[in-house]
DNA sequence: TCCATCTACAACCATTTGGTTGTAAGTTAA
DNA sequence: TTAACTTACAACCAAATGGTTGTAGATGGA
Protein backbone atom coordinates (compact mmCIF):
# COMPACT_ATOMS: atom_id res chain seq x y z
CA UNK A 1 0.00 0.00 0.00
CA UNK A 2 3.01 2.31 0.84
CA UNK A 3 4.71 1.71 -2.37
CA UNK A 4 1.18 1.78 -4.33
CA UNK A 5 0.60 5.22 -3.36
CA UNK A 6 4.06 6.31 -2.78
CA UNK A 7 4.10 5.72 -6.88
CA UNK A 8 1.08 7.76 -7.49
CA UNK A 9 2.58 10.54 -5.77
CA UNK A 10 4.34 11.63 -9.00
CA UNK A 11 3.26 13.59 -11.60
CA UNK A 12 5.61 11.81 -14.11
CA UNK A 13 4.75 8.57 -13.16
CA UNK A 14 0.70 9.59 -12.95
CA UNK A 15 1.61 10.19 -16.72
CA UNK A 16 3.32 7.35 -17.57
CA UNK A 17 -0.02 5.49 -16.39
CA UNK A 18 -2.01 7.15 -18.18
CA UNK A 19 -0.09 6.66 -21.29
CA UNK A 20 -0.04 3.55 -20.91
CA UNK A 21 -3.68 2.50 -20.02
CA UNK A 22 -5.31 2.10 -23.76
CA UNK A 23 -1.46 0.30 -25.10
CA UNK A 24 1.32 -0.71 -24.07
CA UNK A 25 4.43 1.68 -24.71
CA UNK A 26 8.22 1.04 -25.02
CA UNK A 27 10.17 2.46 -22.23
CA UNK A 28 12.27 4.31 -25.13
CA UNK A 29 8.89 5.63 -26.21
CA UNK A 30 7.99 6.91 -23.05
CA UNK A 31 11.31 8.84 -22.47
CA UNK A 32 10.72 10.13 -25.59
CA UNK A 33 7.75 12.07 -23.86
CA UNK A 34 9.86 13.65 -20.90
CA UNK A 35 12.43 16.26 -20.66
CA UNK A 36 14.63 14.13 -18.27
CA UNK A 37 17.44 10.89 -19.43
CA UNK A 38 16.19 7.53 -20.12
CA UNK A 39 17.82 6.18 -17.39
CA UNK A 40 15.04 7.96 -15.00
CA UNK A 41 11.98 7.41 -16.98
CA UNK A 42 13.21 3.57 -16.44
CA UNK A 43 13.37 4.45 -12.66
CA UNK A 44 10.22 5.60 -12.58
CA UNK A 45 9.20 2.79 -14.51
CA UNK A 46 10.55 0.50 -11.97
CA UNK A 47 8.77 2.33 -9.06
CA UNK A 48 5.36 1.45 -10.97
CA UNK A 49 6.36 -2.17 -11.54
CA UNK A 50 7.08 -2.48 -7.69
CA UNK A 51 3.94 -1.02 -7.13
CA UNK A 52 2.28 -3.50 -9.21
CA UNK A 53 0.79 -0.53 -11.13
CA UNK A 54 2.10 -2.12 -14.55
CA UNK A 55 3.39 -5.24 -16.49
CA UNK A 56 6.14 -5.29 -19.11
CA UNK A 57 5.56 -7.51 -21.93
CA UNK A 58 8.50 -8.27 -24.19
CA UNK A 59 8.21 -7.55 -28.06
CA UNK A 60 10.96 -8.13 -29.91
CA UNK A 61 13.67 -5.99 -28.31
CA UNK A 62 11.50 -3.46 -26.45
CA UNK A 63 9.37 -4.46 -23.17
CA UNK A 64 5.79 -2.18 -23.53
CA UNK A 65 4.68 -1.18 -20.55
CA UNK A 66 0.92 -1.42 -19.76
CA UNK A 67 -0.87 -0.11 -16.98
CA UNK A 68 -2.74 -2.82 -14.20
CA UNK A 69 -6.13 -1.39 -14.13
CA UNK A 70 -6.78 -3.94 -11.26
CA UNK A 71 -4.18 -2.12 -9.28
CA UNK A 72 -5.71 1.07 -9.78
CA UNK A 73 -8.94 0.04 -8.45
CA UNK A 74 -7.04 -1.72 -5.00
CA UNK A 75 -5.64 2.30 -4.72
CA UNK A 76 -9.57 3.13 -5.12
CA UNK A 77 -11.08 0.75 -2.66
CA UNK A 78 -8.54 1.71 -0.08
CA UNK A 79 -10.03 5.28 -0.36
CA UNK A 80 -13.08 4.19 -0.48
CA UNK A 81 -13.37 2.62 2.81
CA UNK A 82 -12.26 5.99 4.35
CA UNK A 83 -14.97 7.29 2.62
CA UNK A 84 -17.13 4.55 3.97
CA UNK A 85 -15.96 5.25 7.67
CA UNK A 86 -16.98 8.97 6.86
CA UNK A 87 -20.02 8.16 5.80
CA UNK A 88 -21.80 6.19 8.43
CA UNK A 89 -20.60 8.78 10.75
CA UNK A 90 -23.17 10.95 8.58
CA UNK A 91 -25.86 8.71 8.33
CA UNK A 92 -25.61 8.48 12.09
CA UNK A 93 -25.99 12.24 12.27
CA UNK A 94 -28.81 11.43 9.77
CA UNK A 95 -30.51 9.06 11.95
CA UNK A 96 -30.99 11.43 14.73
CA UNK A 97 -31.86 13.80 13.00
CA UNK A 98 -34.78 11.56 10.85
CA UNK A 99 -36.64 8.34 12.37
CA UNK A 100 -35.32 6.71 8.80
CA UNK A 101 -37.06 3.31 8.51
CA UNK A 102 -35.09 2.79 5.31
CA UNK A 103 -33.34 -0.64 4.99
CA UNK A 104 -30.22 -0.15 5.14
CA UNK A 105 -27.80 -2.95 4.36
CA UNK A 106 -24.71 -1.04 5.41
CA UNK A 107 -20.69 -2.30 4.50
CA UNK A 108 -19.98 -3.58 7.82
CA UNK A 109 -23.72 -3.64 9.50
CA UNK A 110 -24.36 -5.11 12.96
CA UNK A 111 -21.49 -4.96 15.39
CA UNK A 112 -22.61 -1.81 15.83
CA UNK A 113 -19.04 0.72 15.60
CA UNK A 114 -16.58 -1.21 16.34
CA UNK A 115 -13.49 1.04 16.94
CA UNK A 116 -11.02 -0.86 14.27
CA UNK A 117 -8.12 1.55 15.10
CA UNK A 118 -6.00 -1.32 15.10
CA UNK A 119 -3.14 -2.09 13.37
CA UNK A 120 -2.33 0.04 10.90
CA UNK A 121 -3.55 -1.18 7.26
CA UNK A 122 -3.21 -5.40 6.89
CA UNK B 1 -1.94 16.12 -6.28
CA UNK B 2 1.76 15.30 -5.88
CA UNK B 3 1.57 16.36 -1.57
CA UNK B 4 -2.13 14.15 -1.83
CA UNK B 5 -0.73 10.88 -2.85
CA UNK B 6 2.70 11.28 -1.16
CA UNK B 7 0.25 11.93 2.66
CA UNK B 8 -1.57 8.86 2.00
CA UNK B 9 1.82 7.11 0.98
CA UNK B 10 2.54 6.11 4.51
CA UNK B 11 1.02 4.35 7.10
CA UNK B 12 0.77 5.83 10.14
CA UNK B 13 -0.60 8.94 8.13
CA UNK B 14 -3.32 6.68 6.70
CA UNK B 15 -4.04 5.27 10.38
CA UNK B 16 -4.27 9.23 11.55
CA UNK B 17 -6.94 9.79 9.15
CA UNK B 18 -8.64 6.62 9.73
CA UNK B 19 -8.62 7.77 13.69
CA UNK B 20 -9.96 11.28 12.88
CA UNK B 21 -12.86 10.69 10.38
CA UNK B 22 -15.49 10.04 12.93
CA UNK B 23 -14.62 12.33 15.45
CA UNK B 24 -11.31 14.93 15.93
CA UNK B 25 -8.71 13.76 18.18
CA UNK B 26 -6.10 16.40 20.00
CA UNK B 27 -2.16 15.68 18.34
CA UNK B 28 -1.38 14.67 22.08
CA UNK B 29 -3.93 11.94 21.71
CA UNK B 30 -2.93 10.65 18.64
CA UNK B 31 0.92 10.69 19.61
CA UNK B 32 -0.16 8.52 22.36
CA UNK B 33 -1.51 5.73 19.79
CA UNK B 34 2.16 5.74 18.31
CA UNK B 35 5.47 4.13 18.82
CA UNK B 36 7.44 7.64 18.47
CA UNK B 37 7.54 11.17 19.77
CA UNK B 38 5.35 13.83 19.99
CA UNK B 39 7.33 16.08 17.04
CA UNK B 40 7.12 12.93 14.77
CA UNK B 41 3.29 12.79 14.93
CA UNK B 42 3.28 16.32 14.54
CA UNK B 43 5.27 16.13 10.99
CA UNK B 44 2.66 13.79 10.00
CA UNK B 45 -0.34 15.97 11.11
CA UNK B 46 1.83 18.79 8.88
CA UNK B 47 2.24 16.68 5.95
CA UNK B 48 -1.65 16.04 6.10
CA UNK B 49 -2.81 19.36 6.59
CA UNK B 50 -0.15 20.47 3.79
CA UNK B 51 -1.73 18.07 1.37
CA UNK B 52 -5.42 19.44 2.41
CA UNK B 53 -6.55 15.96 3.45
CA UNK B 54 -7.48 17.39 7.80
CA UNK B 55 -8.01 20.20 9.36
CA UNK B 56 -7.65 21.46 12.44
CA UNK B 57 -10.08 23.30 14.94
CA UNK B 58 -8.97 24.75 17.97
CA UNK B 59 -10.70 23.58 21.29
CA UNK B 60 -8.94 25.30 24.55
CA UNK B 61 -5.54 24.62 24.54
CA UNK B 62 -6.11 21.61 21.78
CA UNK B 63 -6.40 21.64 18.29
CA UNK B 64 -8.48 18.97 16.98
CA UNK B 65 -7.66 17.11 14.18
CA UNK B 66 -10.45 15.43 11.58
CA UNK B 67 -10.21 14.38 7.96
CA UNK B 68 -11.51 16.44 5.01
CA UNK B 69 -13.42 13.79 3.43
CA UNK B 70 -13.78 16.24 0.51
CA UNK B 71 -10.05 15.74 -0.08
CA UNK B 72 -10.45 11.66 0.09
CA UNK B 73 -12.79 12.09 -2.60
CA UNK B 74 -10.46 14.18 -4.95
CA UNK B 75 -7.80 11.50 -4.79
CA UNK B 76 -10.80 9.04 -5.54
CA UNK B 77 -12.01 11.09 -8.44
CA UNK B 78 -8.01 11.24 -9.70
CA UNK B 79 -7.91 6.96 -9.65
CA UNK B 80 -11.47 6.95 -11.18
CA UNK B 81 -10.19 9.13 -14.34
CA UNK B 82 -7.45 6.38 -14.76
CA UNK B 83 -9.76 3.33 -14.57
CA UNK B 84 -12.27 5.16 -16.90
CA UNK B 85 -9.58 5.31 -19.69
CA UNK B 86 -9.21 1.86 -19.18
CA UNK B 87 -12.87 1.01 -19.18
CA UNK B 88 -13.37 2.58 -22.71
CA UNK B 89 -10.36 0.29 -23.69
CA UNK B 90 -12.26 -2.55 -22.57
CA UNK B 91 -15.33 -1.46 -24.30
CA UNK B 92 -13.61 -1.31 -27.46
CA UNK B 93 -12.38 -4.55 -27.36
CA UNK B 94 -15.38 -6.15 -25.83
CA UNK B 95 -17.36 -4.11 -29.70
CA UNK B 96 -15.16 -6.16 -31.17
CA UNK B 97 -15.94 -9.27 -29.99
CA UNK B 98 -19.41 -8.65 -29.56
CA UNK B 99 -20.68 -11.64 -32.28
CA UNK B 100 -18.95 -13.99 -29.78
CA UNK B 101 -21.85 -15.46 -28.07
CA UNK B 102 -19.85 -16.43 -24.98
CA UNK B 103 -21.15 -16.51 -21.44
CA UNK B 104 -18.66 -14.02 -20.22
CA UNK B 105 -20.44 -10.54 -19.46
CA UNK B 106 -17.26 -9.27 -17.65
CA UNK B 107 -16.78 -7.82 -14.34
CA UNK B 108 -17.30 -4.14 -15.36
CA UNK B 109 -20.56 -4.47 -16.77
CA UNK B 110 -19.85 -0.98 -18.08
CA UNK B 111 -22.38 2.12 -16.91
CA UNK B 112 -21.51 0.54 -13.37
CA UNK B 113 -20.29 3.88 -11.45
CA UNK B 114 -19.90 7.38 -13.47
CA UNK B 115 -16.64 8.73 -11.95
CA UNK B 116 -16.54 12.25 -12.65
CA UNK B 117 -12.85 11.56 -14.67
CA UNK B 118 -12.34 15.86 -14.96
CA UNK B 119 -9.51 17.88 -14.09
CA UNK B 120 -6.74 16.77 -11.86
CA UNK B 121 -3.01 18.21 -11.82
CA UNK B 122 -1.59 19.33 -15.29
C1' DT C 1 29.42 -10.04 -39.61
C1' DC C 2 28.88 -5.38 -37.90
C1' DC C 3 26.09 -1.73 -36.25
C1' DA C 4 22.24 0.56 -34.26
C1' DT C 5 18.69 0.15 -30.84
C1' DC C 6 16.62 -1.08 -26.52
C1' DT C 7 17.12 -2.30 -21.93
C1' DA C 8 19.37 -3.09 -17.41
C1' DC C 9 22.14 -1.64 -13.78
C1' DA C 10 25.93 0.52 -11.05
C1' DA C 11 28.02 4.70 -9.14
C1' DC C 12 27.47 9.18 -7.84
C1' DC C 13 25.23 13.66 -6.22
C1' DA C 14 21.73 17.10 -4.30
C1' DT C 15 17.51 17.28 -2.05
C1' DT C 16 13.77 15.48 0.66
C1' DT C 17 11.93 12.56 4.22
C1' DG C 18 11.16 10.68 8.67
C1' DG C 19 12.90 10.55 12.81
C1' DT C 20 15.25 12.65 17.02
C1' DT C 21 16.02 16.38 20.87
C1' DG C 22 15.54 20.91 22.66
C1' DT C 23 13.42 25.39 23.29
C1' DA C 24 9.64 28.66 23.40
C1' DA C 25 4.89 30.15 23.50
C1' DG C 26 -0.12 29.93 24.57
C1' DT C 27 -3.88 27.94 27.74
C1' DT C 28 -5.96 25.94 31.73
C1' DA C 29 -6.04 24.84 36.57
C1' DA C 30 -4.47 25.43 41.38
C1' DT D 1 1.45 33.81 39.95
C1' DT D 2 3.00 29.26 39.34
C1' DA D 3 2.72 24.78 37.47
C1' DA D 4 1.14 21.48 34.12
C1' DC D 5 -0.34 20.60 29.53
C1' DT D 6 -0.54 21.27 24.57
C1' DT D 7 1.30 22.95 20.58
C1' DA D 8 4.84 25.04 17.39
C1' DC D 9 9.19 25.15 15.48
C1' DA D 10 14.27 24.96 14.86
C1' DA D 11 18.52 22.18 14.43
C1' DC D 12 20.37 17.99 13.47
C1' DC D 13 21.02 13.18 11.42
C1' DA D 14 20.52 8.74 8.64
C1' DA D 15 18.20 6.96 4.88
C1' DA D 16 15.46 7.29 0.78
C1' DT D 17 14.34 9.84 -3.60
C1' DG D 18 15.01 11.72 -8.11
C1' DG D 19 18.13 12.91 -11.09
C1' DT D 20 22.70 12.32 -13.73
C1' DT D 21 26.47 9.63 -16.49
C1' DG D 22 28.65 5.51 -17.86
C1' DT D 23 29.04 0.65 -18.99
C1' DA D 24 27.38 -3.74 -20.59
C1' DG D 25 24.08 -7.37 -22.39
C1' DA D 26 20.37 -8.66 -25.88
C1' DT D 27 18.02 -8.15 -30.03
C1' DG D 28 17.05 -6.97 -34.97
C1' DG D 29 18.52 -5.35 -39.47
C1' DA D 30 22.11 -3.95 -43.12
Amino acid sequence: MDRLFHALADATRRDILRRCVRSGLSVSRLAEAYPMSFAAVQKHVTVLERAGLITKRRRGRERLVHTDPGAVDRARQALGELETAWRARVDRMSGLLADDPGPDPGPEAGSGDKETTEGQDR
